[in-house]
DNA sequence: GAATATATGATACGATGTCTCAAAAGCGTT
DNA sequence: AACGCTTTTGAGACATCGTATCATATATTC
């Protein structure tokens, strides 16, 4: 237990430092606003949560009750541009962020408990041809969302089955 | 010339009943207001065109100014849910609809002129195996959206490329 | 630590969509 | 075709999400 907090700690600190790279990379200051913000996306990317931009600055503005939305703002539309944020939309037109490593990779969402996982897995560039082909258009990029549901709520829906 | 103005004509004409068939089995009641809008939308079916909520509102509004706004966002909902309308996301967060044949397909965009093509190519049933089994999901939907260029554009950008 | 450029935060603004509810309109019945 | 019940409408308030503005505060450079 000890070790596996220690390598979270340790993992997080990481990611924070990561972060305050990239601000720097883009010829950002270093604030005080920036690194509570790197501090808490570096606790959500250790943790794999995904956040909306309201949730991440009412967090924030427990820890500093004058922070800025625009300021948290500003900073999630720095590092989405940078790649260290995916934005994940849903059907309903809302969307959320998620940490990612910055490879290429899509996103499973569980459609009962919301929990979203990473895909290594893509598209098979036949498809991609063929798309092409019919289409005469110039692939340059798309994107995956995938739904479904995950073995946990699978399991709790044949014990706790719905009624109706 | 003539015919095919005809034919566009009775084509439309169809949608018009088919979008109030929707609105019937749905148990809603056929007023002006949703003619209205079916006439609309049948237009911009047989033309191909997408659209926002708002645009489709303003130029209702421009044949009936007292069209509430609440209404049309109403009646696209609907066929939104069954089916007669695809709502495509875009990477800005912004949405906008299109009619669709209900088939299953998804949308090819062009990064420049925003044109919209479906296209009914999708992925590999061992695509699907492969996540199922690395994520241990009940795969049961996906949102796949491709970005590119179209031909029209690629051709226009050779013969006016951008100076910088 | 002074100069200067950037960042912040309060607030206004804008876009998009939902909710409310009195009034209007549709529809089945008579 | 008038009645009565139910749904629909429309106007605007409201909610949410994000952007723009700009005086002030703060980093960074010298």
């Amino acid at each position: 237990m000890r070790t596996s907090e220690h390598n979270v700690a340790r993992s997080e600190g990481k990611t924070v430092e990561r972060i305050l790279q990239l601000f720097d990379a883009m010829g950002l200051r270093s604030t005080r606003q920036r690194r509570l913000i790197a501090d808490r996306l570096a606790a959500l990317a250790a943790s794999g949560a995904d956040f909306t931009a309201q949730d991440l600055w009412h967090e924030l503005q427990e820890i500093d009750p004058h922070l800025g939305r625009a300021t948290v703002y500003r900073a999630v539309d720095v590092l989405l541009n940078e790649g260290f944020l995916d934005r994940i939309p849903f059907a309903d037109g809302s969307h959320r962020y998620r940490t990612c490593g910055g490879a290429h990779h899509h996103h499973v969402t569980c459609v009962q408990c919301q929990r979203v996982v990473e895909v290594n897995a893509c598209l098979p560039p036949e498809l991609l041809a063929t798309i092409s082909a019919k289409t005469d258009f110039a692939i340059e990029g798309h994107s995956l969302e995938l739904f479904g549901r995950c073995a946990a709520c699978r399991a709790s829906a044949i014990t706790a089955p719905t009624t109706m």
